[in-house]
RNA sequence: GCCGAGGUACCCGAGUGGUCAAAGGGGGUGGAUUCAAGCUCCACUGCGCAACGCUUCACAGGUUCGAAUCCUGUCCUCGGCACCA
């Protein structure tokens, strides 16, 4: 039996010993168990460095109450654990110090292993899985050759994104202001050939998908801003001399058809060799085209010249038959759209400022007011407005979304153009010039091409055999891994020496966590199908675009390939808060640890040395500006549960969560309390009271309370209830003389079992000092159900008193004054009844739904009018009862409307009244004595 | 410029028409307990006051019997997108 004792802290080591209880029983190992449902329970798994840090803590903290609570509820829980051990950093370790990026992974992820247990996360280990593993990533080149089978990858020689510090390509979503997200280096464009995956083809559909899940609104506004979808009409213009071309541009307004003055078309577009070679052109639109080539799409963005090249060549308006020059410009990006552009000058300012710097016309097309008159424009009109100055009839007057319409409808028509959908999101690129991800499974035949690695040769493994101290990929060092032979025609070949981008890794992962240790194929699918979709994920906001749309992606592409029937791998998605801490920095500007600060007074100073620190923005902890705080130091002093509950008190999930010292010194008192409770009921006696009563009722009440708080995953609201309000009504029930020891213990059973999600290990302490040998970790706790009328009654009575003694406490503090000294006693005057009935009438009033406005009208009409002035009636209603009806609480309404006698219970509570207010006597009294008395607020005449 | 999230008391933070002078925590003040400190418990923590008043939830208006909450406008903070046709 663990040893509780008041004198006793909590012992922060004895941790450990419940951590090797769970994992000894098997607690949190799940199955299918028939008759539960599933709960799958997800945290975005970690990248395997050295250390685990804060922002780990909190997020798997969320996770792992989340999970708890589940299982508590009675779900079969799925809670897995594993490590996104390929990428970048291990590589570059490797190279730094001269070891192989697998030692240095394991290394890692032996260590952070042992922090995450030592937390007392709830994970079933048995599954974990880690990307390096060659069981794992044989099935990204599965899956790689599947949908290479169906089109869905293709390899394309193309300008793509060079990170010159990876020495590597990325992907577009990788590259952030023209820079690599992760190294920070000026992104280079280079033409070599590349795997790319189709992931446009499902732009629609990861569109679409949004409305079904429950993201958080920013997550969705995030990712349909990389989808990047626009409506509109793909319209083609034929080319004066030329029968066999014809230029296709898109546009989202097509209802400025007629404004069309030029087209635009981007440099590289196929056409504008044609158009332009051997012309006296020529040379201006290479020059340009070499200049634009080199850029990425940023840096086109970045672009202030807007610079144009003519062309010499007229387009043929498809609708009015006119000519219209062709130009070529700078700014149209080739890979969006069609690469080509019309350009509305009046209605666009792009296309304004081009006309006007290349002297070309501008047709007004657009009214901004109805029947306005027109004049010449002075900037572009950009909003919708009403077609006018239309060649043709029955376009003018059309406005907005009809005139959109009625343009395709007559292109359409013609033939000459469609309504269309364009995507900014691009093509996937996958490959990588790197060593450290999942070799791509192809071999490179001279004869015969790329050809795909049979399956029976699978996986691929990465070679050992290689160095890193080479510049590039160090795949191609090895000796024996690029030679293969041709496998369809078995001559002397090459291996691709790409690797994947390390998010497919990410994408499908929690698929195989529902069949981790299958070794036959990549998941069972009706495995998948039980478990999936994940139920709650929770992860950080830097996944929004990048991870959680190639997610999104992997999952819908795996279901067509027939392996799964699920749509959307996260049903449920919460991103947690960052946490943030100061920043220290010496004067000379390098940042300080917070241990090596010392805070008096508002002024920092350093510990060692005592030279003046400054104390800079709360920022995102980061290794970088030092303001971290080391989990393992604030277990090692106060338990994995102080930092848990700290953790979830000091914020909500989702919201930034700035760490405070005095916070965890707070949590670990409050830990201390709690911790000593169930023993003091050792001293309590055998007495039964009324108070017994309540404190039951109560308990059923916040188990209540607490449920719905943990199913919306208000994590604070519940540990608010479970770790800090239902110690208060214990206190409640001492201060009212409740001294019953069986009820105690009982309440403390059932009190452990709301403790356990947030502060697991405290809650097994407590369960093990009642007496009980089981775990609690393998309990679930039973629906209390709704409070019976009784209940709420003894309840209602209680809160009663507690209001009672509040406001005559108020009054007590004035009255002081006036007598001069403390009052020794006080004849308490219960309001008369008609003011409770005429309270009645104006509540029920109001309750069936009537405007409170229309009740004054039915007072004459009431019976206690009869026995009182209608006057003083009418006042008492429009001064105080008016103002007061809407204040009272739903529980004061049922009081007021229920059988409760305000002066009985006064009565029943006179000496506990007493004995708060520290009165020698009281009496109580229902007269007209004071006309200040109301319902539910009689007045204290103190003396 | 566009989109999204916000601005609540000394601090953190809950609160989306009346239960709000506004939960909870921290900090502060007073009291009880203690030889004492810590812990714990109780009370107070906008102003006024023998209750019924006044002022307050970024600012300014509006709707309503009633607004922190709804509407309009303004200011500010954070995040994302941005010559995407």
């Amino acid at each position: 039996m663990e040893c509780l004792s008041m004198s006793e802290s909590y012992p922060p080591h004895s941790e450990t010993k419940w951590q090797k209880a769970w994992t000894d029983s098997g607690a949190f190992q799940q199955g299918k168990r028939s008759g539960r449902p599933t709960f799958y329970c997800l945290e975005m798994y970690p990248y395997p460095s050295g250390k685990m840090h804060m922002g780990h803590v909190r997020n798997y903290t969320i996770g792992d109450s989340i999970a708890r609570y589940r299982r508590l509820a009675g779900f079969d829980v799925l809670y897995p654990m594993g490590f996104d051990s390929f990428g970048m950093p291990a590589e570059n370790a490797a190279k730094e110090i001269g070891a192989h990026p697998r030692e240095i992974t394991d290394g890692n992820i032996k260590t952070i292993t042992a922090q995450l247990q030592r937390m007392g996360f709830s994970y079933d280990w048995s599954r974990r899985i880690m990307s390096h593993d060659e069981k794992y990533y044989r099935w990204n080149q599965w899956f790689f050759l599947r949908m290479l089978e169906q089109g869905l990858v293709y390899r394309k020689h193309a300008a793509v994104n060079w990170d010159p510090v990876e020495q590597s390509v990325l992907a577009n979503e990788q590259v952030i202001d023209g820079k690599g997200w992760r190294s920070g280096a000026v992104v280079e464009q280079r033409e070599i050939p590349q795997w790319f995956i189709r992931i446009t083809d499902y732009a629609q559909q990861l569109w679409d998908g949004l409305d079904d899940i429950d993201y958080p609104e920013h997550v969705k506004s995030l990712q349909k801003d990389w989808l990047g979808r626009s409506e509109g009409a793909t319209i083609g213009f034929a080319i004066e001399g030329d029968t066999n071309s014809v230029i296709e541009v898109f546009t989202t307004r097509p209802d400025t058809i007629f404004g069309v003055t030029f087209l635009t078309l981007a440099p590289e577009h196929p056409l504008a060799e044609k158009l332009l070679i051997g012309t006296e052109f020529e040379d201006e639109w290479s020059s340009l085209r070499d200049e634009v080539r080199v850029m990425s799409d940023f840096d086109r963005g970045m672009l202030k010249e807007k610079k144009g090249v003519a062309t010499g060549r007229y387009a043929i308006h498809p609708l009015t038959g006119d000519k219209i020059p062709i130009w070529i410009g700078n700014f149209v990006i080739a890979s969006y759209g069609t690469g080509a552009v019309m350009a509305v000058p009046a209605h666009d300012q792009r296309d304004f400022d081009f006309a006007k710097e290349y002297e070309i016309p501008i047709h007004n097309v657009l009214a901004e007011k109805q029947d306005a008159e027109v004049k010449d424009l002075e900037k572009a009109f950009e909003g919708h407005g009403w077609m006018i100055n239309s060649p043709r009839t029955g376009f003018d007057g059309l406005f907005g979304e009809d005139a959109k319409r009625a343009v395709i409808d007559a292109i359409e028509k013609e033939n000459c153009g469609k309504g269309s959908i364009q995507w900014k999101i691009r093509d996937w690129l996958i490959s990588r010039q790197r060593y450290w991800g999942t070799p791509i499974p192809i071999i490179h035949c001279e004869s015969c091409g790329a050809v795909p690695v049979p399956d029976d040769q699978l996986p691929v493994k990465l070679p050992d055999d290689v160095s890193f101290s080479v510049q590039g990929n160090p795949l191609e060092s090895s000796p024996t891994f690029q030679e293969a032979d041709c496998p369809s025609c078995g001559k002397a070949s090459k291996r691709e020496t790409d690797t994947m981008d390390t998010f497919i890794d990410s994408s499908w992962y929690f698929l195989r966590y529902t069949d981790a240790l299958n070794d036959e194929k990549c998941f069972e699918p009706e495995v998948v199908n039980h478990w999936m979709n994940v139920d709650f994920y929770c992860g950080g906001i830097e996944h929004a675009q990048m991870h959680l749309i190639y997610s999104r992606f992997w999952t819908k592409a795996l279901r067509d390939l027939g392996l799964h029937d699920i749509d959307e791998p996260f049903q449920s998605l919460l991103c947690q808060g960052m946490v943030t801490h100061a920043t220290f920095a010496k004067e000379d500007g390098t940042w300080v640890l917070p241990t090596d600060v010392n805070i008096e007074n508002g002024v920092a100073s350093l510990k060692s040395t005592g030279e003046p620190i400054i104390i800079g923005r709360v920022e995102k902890m980061s290794k970088s500006k030092k303001n971290v705080v080391d989990p393992a130091s604030i277990i090692e002093n106060y338990g994995a549960d102080t930092l848990r509950l700290f953790i979830l008190f000091a914020a909500q999930p989702v919201a930034e969560m700035e760490w405070s010292d005095q916070g965890i010194t707070s949590a670990w008192r409050q830990l201390n309390l709690l911790y000593g409770l169930p023993q003091s009921i050792e001293s309590w006696g055998t007495d039964t009271s009324e108070i017994d009563a309540w404190l039951s009722a109560r308990l059923s009440q916040r188990v209540n309370q607490w449920r719905e708080l943990m199913e919306c995953n208000d994590l604070r609201g519940a540990v608010e209830i479970s770790h800090f309000e239902i110690q208060k009504d214990l206190n409640w029930y001492r201060r009212r003389g409740g001294n019953n020891r069986d009820l105690g213990h009982s309440f403390f059973e059932t009190w452990a079992h709301l403790l356990s999600p947030a502060t697991p290990h405290l809650a097994e302490m407590w369960w093990n000092g009642l007496g009980n040998g089981d775990l609690l970790a393998a309990r679930t706790l039973q629906e209390t159900g709704e409070l019976s009328t009784g209940q709420i009654a003894v309840l209602d009575r209680e809160t009663w008193i507690r209001n009672f003694l509040e406001h005559a406490r108020r009054v007590s503090r004035i009255a002081e004054k006036h007598i001069g000294k403390p009052p020794n006693s006080a004849r308490i005057v219960i309001c008369e009844e008609w003011k409770r009935d005429l309270a009645i009438a104006g509540l029920n009033h109001i309750i069936s739904g009537e405007n409170v406005k229309s009740f004054a009208a039915n007072i004459s009409n009431l019976k206690l009018v009869e026995q009182q002035d209608l006057g003083q009636v009418m006042a008492l209603w429009g001064k105080r009862m008016l103002p007061q009806i809407f204040k009272w609480s739903d529980e004061d309404r049922r009081i007021l409307l229920g059988a409760l006698n305000e002066a009985e219970v006064i009565s029943a509570a006179k000496e506990f009244i007493c004995s708060e207010l520290g009165l020698s006597s009281l009496e109580v009294g229902i007269d007209e004595e004071s006309k200040s008395a109301m319902p539910m607020a009689p007045a204290v005449i103190y003396s």
